[in-house]
DNA sequence: AAAGCCATTTCCACTAAGTGGAATTAAGGG
DNA sequence: CCCTTAATTCCACTTAGTGGAAATGGCTTT
């Protein structure tokens, strides 16, 4: 007993909506079009289940047929409700002028982002660069949550049994390597206890430093900000998380201020 | 007979997935978070079901749940996929890099847009300005197609039938200035037909030019160029027009060139 | 505190809507 | 032109979804 048999009578949820949405899911950044057999094979649902519920997609708009090629591409419609959800967002207005305006004082890139699954989505990434002033790149874009400091330190603000739960996933993710890495990541989470922030460098000679954002009523976000170029060193991290943390400060003053609707 | 009923069957759709869907739909920019009594009401779906579908879009990952305030709000999910849509598409990727380069050429702003119903949604926004030398301006953002230049150029570039059949809709949209409006959107039409491009100023001191990029096997785009803070006159529109015409040819080009996956 | 008043969620009997295997149709390839 | 391969439609089956009604749970009012 137990264990109720999803589906049954509805309490659990809608399973074609689910199915939809894995559908939606299925196009991941960088695929083009897809053809309800890749749709099927990549989400195990029968051929012609995929084929009525993409019609459907298709009638509601989020996703577009290429007839000559017999396939689909994700619709205009998702990014309009993409750009819904920013604009919506109460931390991206509250903060999102502080970000872009700290970015250009300290001359660093400046992220906010959170949790999609196991991974990290950014809500909005201001890149600092000498040149080109300041241009905010793409929000939307993923990154690793074990992998990188704006995960870690989003593991850091989540609960605890929250946070075991997706370390086990990691675990089942990457097949080598696992000890060492899980230990890190632990390291970096008991680094942002002790000091508010941890510091990674995921990618070569970039230097990132993160924070979590733990608010009543919002989901837990991570704030950081990165340098390209350098070399790694520890006073240059320290450095760069003392002004993380007093920015982190000011933003959850600015967000504790805010009317409730 | 005929008009079969929907729903019988399922070779029409899935109805749960659509309702689901506008469910998604129901969160316009600007809406932080919405109750389940809320969207029954925009969606004029049962509060029962809304119930239990938003409750699958909380497990699915699109939605987030305020417990506290029983409400819910669009999750990071959603911009991950709209961002997989501009990862994706064709044309940005084509395009993209061109459209920058044009608009600090020009010294104006470069847009690409389709059509979401009766909404055009930028797909790409960058917007010149002579201080903070480019930056690329949210994608996702909606403008009316009638009263734009983009929506108009879209309009002349898709099938009559289709055309048709949203001219229909602005007329039951807006209740007043029908016949002038709807004469305004045919003379644009037919400017792209004769001069490759319709020029609109719909908000003031903004002119705009724009274009549709139609080819096989996608859907139709508009492409524009604008500027602010000048004098609607005839000849910068020429001019605008003239430069906007050449760029499109250089696009379509490049697109036609890409190999065909 | 207690009672009343919301709004949201769960229950449940009903059956239509959705399912997936099999048949069919349509699209390339030789 | 026929054959192969993949997508779509059919269709009998029955489960999964539905929505009205009841119950629950928060909040406010006296």
């Amino acid at each position: 007993m137990a264990q109720a048999r999803r589906y049954a009578g509805g309490i659990d949820g809608n399973r074609s909506l689910e199915r939809g949405v894995e559908i939606l899911r299925a196009f991941r950044p960088g695929v083009d079009t897809l053809g309800n057999g890749e749709i099927a094979e990549r989400t195990g649902l029968p051929r012609s289940t995929v084929s009525r519920l993409t019609r459907t997609l298709v009638n509601s708009g989020m996703l577009d047929e290429v007839r000559a090629e017999r396939s689909y591409r994700l619709a205009a419609s998702v990014i309009s409700i993409g750009h819904a959800m920013r604009t919506g967002s109460p931390v991206l207005n509250a903060i999102g002028a502080m970000m872009r305006a700290e970015s250009a004082k300290r001359r660093l890139n400046v992220g906010l982002a959170t949790a999609d699954r196991t991974m990290m989505v950014y809500l909005e990434s201001i890149r600092y660069s000498p040149r080109a002033a300041l241009r905010n790149v793409v929000a939307g874009q993923q990154v690793p949550m074990e992998l990188t400091s704006l995960g870690r330190a989003y593991l850091a603000g989540i609960a605890a049994v929250e946070r075991e739960r997706l370390l086990k996933l990691f675990k089942r993710r990457s097949a080598a390597a696992t000890r060492m890495l899980l230990a890190e990541v632990r390291t970096s989470i008991s680094a942002v206890e002790h000091n508010g922030y941890c510091a990674v460098s995921w990618q070569p000679a970039v230097l990132a430093v993160a924070t979590p954002i733990v608010l009543e009523g919002l989901p837990v976000y991570a704030l950081n900000m990165s340098l390209q170029n350098v070399d790694r060193s520890a006073a240059l991290a320290n450095e760069i998380g003392a002004y993380l943390n007093a920015f982190a400060v000011k933003c959850k003053e600015v967000l504790a201020g805010r009317e409730p609707e």
